[in-house]
RNA sequence: GGAGAAUUCGCCUAGUGGCCUAUGGCGCCAGCUUGGAAAGUUGGUUGGGUGCAAGCCCUCGGGGGUUCGAAUCCCCCAUUCUCCGCCA
């Protein structure tokens, strides 16, 4: 949720930002037409209500002459108040519905236009050359072992798979080092619940647009978490938290379900895309003010696990339309995919300023001792979809598959995964 | 799934219709005291909204109701604990 006094102050900053998103400008008009008549009504209800508050006190002191005309009179008054109250209630309701629709702010800097308008940053390491013809990750998965997409189809439908052998070690491997790395950097581990009430879903800003991407359990009432970000945003709700120390860094684990409803037939085949698969995210609770330092700190670590990983990325700055309702700044970090001689995303990182730490009642004390809302960013450090780079970039004329170097103290010592290797 | 109990300002706790503008303790902060500390002592210490401000309104797990008036009475929900039942 937008700031509400930036709404009074200052309306033209957020509709430039809801410009540069792509989104409706006019909302912003009707947000603050909505919060001058919320205001007005708020008052009227107020007034009201302390005229009651007093009547009822001087009841019990009366004498029994002027008690019954008291009460009478009391009586008109709550018939009144109970109105106003109503209408209050009601602007509050309309004010909420408009400024939740309104998407965060995005900072300076952050290029404008859509999902193609992005700007690389910068590209790092070295794009593997073959001699051979390559193998993509479904036909290595298949020829190593380590990927069974047949039978995850046959158990659970399309975009199911089973992790086998090597390559459910590998994925373990390859989340221990980065829970690991997270540790060293001072995060807190955390493995997340997966199911999560309506208001957790909503207050992290994904029961909007793209609901649809969502699983639901409605015997239950509890949506199926995308990513551990929303129990991790969720985690210190309602909460004032002590950022004297410095900010609150989680990493947390846990396997993320999507529908994919919105992309039809993109990336149908291998683990690209894909209903279930695992995640280690981080996510940070900061002072606003520390924000876009602790952004460039979140990208470096995922650059420090793609380093360990010895894969070729690019590192982009997402554009504004194609940003989250939540994000004010997003940088996704792609690794070289060589059977698709594309870049695919395995790392993003948006900071959310203080809108989902708004919408989820998230404060602090500042150093005056006043409260203020904290600023959130969440970033992957290592998901499933890791295997297809590393599978693809290392792999060797026999089908093999160099094991990086980073990697190897997590499985064993184990230097190579070969077409013929059993574990 | 069933039965019972509980939920009060960071923690513990008093409070069964108006004097609750919520008691007391612990903790924390500040003052006094001290060479410095401890002890002692005095004061402060839930948050939110609105308003230029004084102020006013809301906040006793959440929501609704009864009442002139609700922490207190009623209903629904959530969470926790105990017992029973079932179960990977």
């Amino acid at each position: 949720m937008i700031d509400a006094n930036l709404l009074r102050d200052n309306p033209d900053v957020i509709k430039a930002s809801q410009r540069a998103r792509g989104a409706s400008e006019s909302l912003v008009d009707d947000a603050v037409a909505a919060d001058v008549s919320w205001r007005k009504a708020l008052t009227d209800f107020e007034t009201l209500r302390a005229e009651q508050n007093a009547k009822a006190k001087l009841v019990s002191s009366a004498d029994k002459d002027s008690r019954a005309a008291l009460i009478a009179e009391g009586q008109e008054l709550a018939t009144r108040v109970k109105a106003a109250e109503q209408l209050a209630a009601e602007a509050q309701t309309k004010l909420d519905e408009i400024i939740w629709q309104i998407e965060n702010v995005v900072l300076a800097g952050v290029p404008s236009g859509g999902e193609d308008d992005y700007v690389v940053i910068r590209e790092e390491g070295t794009k593997p050359t073959f001699n051979f013809e390559l193998r993509d990750h479904v036909a290595l998965g298949e020829l190593l072992d380590v990927i069974d997409i047949e039978r995850g189809a046959k158990i659970s439908g399309s975009r199911f798979y089973f992790l086998k052998g090597w390559g459910a070690r590998l994925e373990l491997a390859l989340m221990n080092m980065a829970l690991d790395q997270a540790a060293q950097a001072g995060f807190t581990a955390l493995i997340t619940p997966t199911l999560v009430k309506p208001s957790v879903m909503a207050g992290t800003g994904f029961l909007g647009a793209h609901s649809d991407e969502i699983y639901y359990l409605p015997a239950d009432d509890l949506y199926l978490t995308g990513t551990s970000e929303v129990a991790l945003a969720g985690y210190h709700s309602d909460e004032i938290i002590d950022l004297s120390e410095g900010p609150l860094r989680y990493a947390g684990w846990s396997t993320c379900y999507r529908r994919e409803a919105g992309s039809g037939g993109r990336d149908t085949r291998g683990i690209l895309r894909v209903h279930q698969f695992n995640k280690l995210e981080m996510f940070s609770y900061i002072k606003p003010e520390d924000s876009e330092v602790e952004h460039q700190k979140l990208l470096a670590w995922q650059e420090q696990m793609l380093q360990k990983c010895e894969l070729p990325y690019r590192v982009i700055d997402t554009a504004a339309g194609d940003l989250g309702s939540s994000a004010a700044r997003k940088y996704d970090a792609e690794a070289w995919v060589p059977s698709q001689e594309t870049y695919r995303e395995l790392t993003s990182t948006s900071n959310c300023t203080t809108y989902q730490a708004r919408r989820l009642n998230v404060r602090y004390r500042k150093e005056n001792g006043k409260t203020a809302t904290a600023a959130t960013l969440n970033g992957t450090l290592a998901t499933t979809r890791w295997l297809v780079a590393i599978l693809e970039n290392h792999q060797q004329e026999d089908g093999s598959v160099r094991i990086p170097v980073a990697l190897r103290p997590y499985l064993g010592g184990a230097e190579v995964i070969s077409p013929k290797q059993k574990n």
